[in-house]
DNA sequence: AAATCTCTGTGATGAAATTCACAATCGCCC
DNA sequence: GGGCGATTGTGAATTTCATCACAGAGATTT
């Protein structure tokens, strides 16, 4: 998709599966609001589309959730999602390049409600570096690897152009930076241990273009 | 997906293959930024990462391109590949909610360089509407339906809360829009005919976070 | 102009992901 | 407590996608 991945890293569960984790993850969210105590797989596939074995299995590469008969307790899989996606806890994470895509982020309420936390922002432009962005300051990105060695954390999400995404996906990594959410439409070359997906909108917008058929006008 | 479509509409060509005809088609241009004229698929491995015969194939669906002994002319490929994308023709897209998401995408340069065009960006938001944004005003989403009878826009950006997609993509696609790029974490009830395209940072994050096996601190 | 090298396009093969289909389990009702 | 409807978890079948491997086409060299 959409976005995909590349380096891998550890085998067994196939990634689409770890995609779908987040979607139930949000669904599961959605429910707990609406008060919901229970849900069966199919009443998963009647909501959002997703085969009910599908929903099964995904979970069952994890252990087993569900009462035959009953259907699954929503808190208590939300928590257990939660858990296998390590976002249990506040995890912290650093955006570089603070335009208008990384202010974007940094803003993003979304991102809080999911256990993560913007601990810091970095750019390279002097004029933006001290500045106030939501609730941090934007800090000088050649200090990357000083903050990082306090803040300690492992994803990075790179909004800097093109031409500057590769040097600084390399800082990242020796700052200690594990894992990489990449939004220049390129290919970073990072050793095998690292993680990178990359989110294109120029690669989603090409593939719903092309599913413009044939008609100009209704 | 990173993302992932829902809704199918044309047969036969693997969604993966269009993702990456985007790719290719990104590579392309840096190409023959770099004066590079002629390029074969095992080139295109070292460079990109993507299996020379993935490429070969994924050409292969929509002709031939290349010369045997020789490889692909970088700047016939690239038309070729921008006209089964259909983005040969600047190519109108509407924004629909102008927050802190949708402006970056509005001021996103990379999106004209592909021959995308935002058209209009709406927001519900009285104290948006009618302010500059780029070098576009903002819209009333009330007039979706009128203002894109004159801009005929087939595609669709959503930057809306999650909360508010559903009905903004039901006004939308009754305003004439066929595809739709949704930023928002759910996933939209659609006709059978609309395809979506569900870019979700909280998702890309998960599947990156899920990677950070046991160690915490280095 | 033959021999050689390079590189494409694709059928065959393999791997991965999805979906099917069913035995096993649970709760409920009589 | 035995029978019944609901629903899970999962091996097997199916479908989709990626890779291999090679015949054939174009260039180049001798």
């Amino acid at each position: 998709m959409n976005s995909s991945t590349s380096t891998s890293s550890s085998p067994k569960v196939p990634i689409p599966t770890l995609e779908r984790l987040a979607t139930y993850l949000r669904f599961l969210i959605d429910l707990e609001a609406s008060h919901v105590e229970t849900i069966s797989s199919t009443d998963v596939e009647k909501q959002t589309g997703i085969n009910a074995a599908q929903f099964r299995k995904d979970l069952s590469y994890f252990g087993e959730f569900g009462k035959p008969g009953v259907g699954y307790n929503v808190l208590e899989l939300q928590a257990r999602i939660a858990h296998i996606l390590k976002i249990d806890q506040l995890q912290p994470i650093i955006v570089i390049g603070a335009g208008n895509l990384g202010s974007a982020l940094i803003g993003y309420p979304g991102l809080r409600e999911h256990k993560f936390h913007i601990a810091a922002a970095f750019d390279r432009d002097p004029a933006k570096i001290g500045r106030p962005q939501g609730d941090l300051i934007i800090q000088d990105e050649a200090d990357l690897r000083l903050v990082n060695a306090e803040i300690g954390a492992r994803i990075a999400i790179l909004c800097v152009p093109a031409s500057a995404a590769q040097g600084v996906a390399e800082r990242a990594i020796a700052a200690g930076v594990r894992v990489i959410l990449n939004f220049a439409p390129i290919i970073l070359k990072v050793p095998e241990r690292i993680v990178v997906r990359n989110v294109s909108f120029l690669q989603e917008l090409a593939v719903l273009s092309y599913h413009l058929s044939g008609d100009t006008h209704k």
